[in-house]
DNA sequence: AAAGATATAGACCACATGGTCTATGAAACG
DNA sequence: CGTTTCATAGACCATGTGGTCTATATCTTT
């Protein structure tokens, strides 16, 4: 292992059980590659600890009272210092562990798992990689997709999207609207008179089944109005 | 391995280079599990052959000219039939490797990669996982995190963001705007007059720089205002 | 040729919305 | 204890918005 002869990687833990704690601090001093330079019980107090000793990686503990794991990894980004969060749990939460890789953590490990597979996932971690056991990626994956399929069923399920129905003069006219455009304003920009406007923007209302252009709008853009020109190039 | 008295799981496989199809054919007939009940070297074609044999597993290749691979997840899926499909790549392109999972592919294996990994990964997407290559999964999560990171970079930029600077009460009445209810339906559900609503939205429009209610609402949608709710309870 | 859909536009009206100004009681802050 | 902030609310007015009805010119479809 070439770590050897660097310097040790400072490391950080913040969980609520004070045994756990303990004892991850114990595994980390016994592998000798680490120097442990802080354990804290709530986030609050392994903020401060964060500022003072800038550890290369926190291991977050998710399951706390009080602020939970996910507040956590926010706050230990704001603070700036390139601070790496591995994410510890006792449950293999699919939301979770999505949420947590999401604002950022660079891994997320059992409790349950092998003390190796940390040591592991913590060495990964602090070589810039991003570290997720097989059995979570899985899991990570399977809520990833899932979470896809149902906003883009909204776009498929054309047959019961009253977007469908609009003209593409009308299409044209409330992609106005959802810029916060006036009809004065929308007359302009098409070259026609107000009251067309004003004719089309009440079709446009009886077709969405809204009652003004405010819930108009909402129904655009909660029906992926928007993004349909968006998803082409982007 | 316990599947060698199931029955041979039917495989399709799409790629616009013959040469490398027909040397997965023969890896795959080797192997003895797999039943490759046709090969096709383009989109049209292939999904006319899915239709017809219905296999458990599609073997798409990504990098094809017409119909790209992205495309043709998207349709192997509207035909509604729970094929599986495998990507297939030359190249560990994140973005396309992001995008490929996002809409639905099961897993996605680089041709570069040793025949025993892609036997393996056919395998597991069998079982009904989703297999992606260490290497490949720490390139997705990179590109998942990154994605994430400008998206929550309105909310975090709270300097920036006007909509901090509202009072909670003002927060309240934004919020039941961005739901398209009127002046008076606010004032009925807060218990407060109508003028006191207005008061409140005029302060609104003032604080976020805009005119009108569409303006607001809009606003309030960029720039994360809904989001902070969902987030704790959803 | 007739029917239907679409884009255009005017008239009229009710009312919702937005702008401005003033004012009061409560709570927070220094 | 004064000052500031906030939530409350009234008055007044201009204008934007939405509802309805009618009408014409194209264009497509039958």
């Amino acid at each position: 292992m070439r770590r050897e002869f660097k310097k040790k990687s400072k490391v950080l833990l913040i969980d609520d059980n004070y045994e756990h704690l303990v004892g991850i601090r114990e595994l980390l001093n016994l592998e000798g590659t680490f120097d442990v330079v802080g354990i804290a019980t709530n986030i609050n107090v392994g903020l401060n600890l964060i500022k003072k000793y800038q550890p290369e990686i926190v291991l977050l503990d998710m399951n706390m009272p009080e602020k939970d794991g996910l507040q956590g990894i926010l706050e230990i980004a704001k603070l700036d210092l390139d601070t790496k969060v591995l994410a510890l749990s006792g449950y293999d939460d699919a939301d979770l562990i999505f949420r947590a890789m999401k604002i950022g953590a660079k891994g997320y490990v059992l409790k349950t798992m092998a003390s190796a597979q940390l040591i592991y996932a913590i060495e990964e971690v602090l070589n810039g990689k991003i570290y997720l056991p097989l059995a979570l990626s899985s899991r990570f994956f399977e809520y990833f997709q899932q979470s896809f399929r149902e906003e883009t069923a909204k776009q498929e399920t054309e047959e019961e999207n009253l977007l469908s129905y609009l003209t593409q003069r009308e299409e044209e006219v409330l992609e106005l609207l959802t810029q916060g455009i006036t009809y004065k304003g929308v007359a302009n920009k098409l070259f026609i008179s107000e009251t067309t406007v004003k004719t089309h923007v009440n079709n446009i209302f009886q077709k969405l089944q809204v009652n003004d252009r405010t819930q108009a709008v909402l129904y655009a853009i909660n029906n992926g109005f928007l993004s349909k020109k968006i998803k082409l190039t982007a």
